[in-house]
DNA sequence: ATGTCACACCTTGTGTGA
């Protein structure tokens, strides 16, 4: 069983990148995050068409993720337990947005999910981005629950090392490198899950996205915050994991490229 | 160079977010 993760940055403007690479690599399931789009406008019919059902939680312009599969999607669940909203400058309230998704899919319990960006230190977005990392470590306490192969792959936004960006030097002060976002992480892993670090296909780190701007692809400057956390029963099926570059080459793609686990089952 | 994308709209530029 193939199972991948990709942020494609707008389903809309990647359908042609994502129907070629879903052609392609054949997953059987695949996480979606950054849709940008409501649930009801996904294109159903043209990945239905490749064999696909889609579960899709997304309200428009913003966020949005998805899980499609070749294998079944039963007990879909929408949202976090607990999840936080953001509340937005000069809004009333917290607005819950669309980030996680849960789905059981050939056996396998997974959650694709797209971790609150925090924009800057010290932001409202990056304590929001660590309450919501909370909520997600409270779902996977009670996903965990039962004994099944179980996942939570997705964007994290989260380089877990210094060593999983480019230049560590670069990212001073920034968000996505922080003591408190990597125990946000170890919290989660604490539940009972471990990572599975992919290979990459070219260069030493298996990075996972790269910014549009300053050549970064090109120059392999790059981030891995793109992750993969499974329980026992998953990560002890795990048969082969890797990072497809290619999916990053050329024009009109994603910032982000998919992540590919080969699961015995 | 805050250098690129993608989206929505009070739409053919501008703001917002990443």
């Amino acid at each position: 069983m193939r199972i991948a993760t990709w942020n494609v940055n707008s389903v809309g403007a990647r359908l042609p990148k994502l129907i070629d690479w879903l052609g392609k690599a054949e997953p059987d399931v695949l996480c979606v995050q950054e849709l940008k789009c409501a649930a009801d406008a996904f294109p159903v019919d043209e990945v239905g068409e490749l064999g696909y059902e889609v579960a899709a939680h997304g309200t428009g312009r913003w966020n949005g993720v998805a899980v499609l599969s070749k294998v079944g999607i039963d007990e879909v669940r929408r949202g976090l337990l607990d999840e936080p909203g953001f509340q937005a400058d000069g809004a009333m309230f917290e607005t819950q947005e669309p980030r996680a998704i849960g789905a059981t899919c050939g056996g396998v319990r997974m959650w694709s999910v797209y971790v609150p960006n925090g924009r800057e230190v010290g932001h409202p977005h990056y304590a929001y981005k660590l309450r919501w990392l909370d909520a997600l470590r409270a779902t996977a306490i009670e996903e965990l629950a039962a004994d099944r192969p179980f996942a939570v792959l997705g964007d994290f936004n989260i380089a877990p090392t210094d060593a999983d960006v480019w230049d560590i030097a670069a990212f001073e002060g920034s968000t996505h490198v922080t003591e408190d976002e990597r125990k946000a992480l170890a919290a989660l892993a604490e539940t009972g899950l471990a990572e599975v670090y992919p290979r990459a296909l070219k260069y030493d780190v298996p990075f996972t996205y790269w910014d549009y701007r300053q050549l970064r692809f090109p120059n392999n400057q790059g981030m891995r915050i793109d992750l993969v956390y499974g329980n026992e029963r998953f990560t002890g099926a795990v048969a082969d994991s890797y990072v497809d570059r290619e999916a990053r080459k050329g024009k009109g793609t994603s910032d982000h490229t998919p992540v590919v686990v080969d699961l015995d089952l």
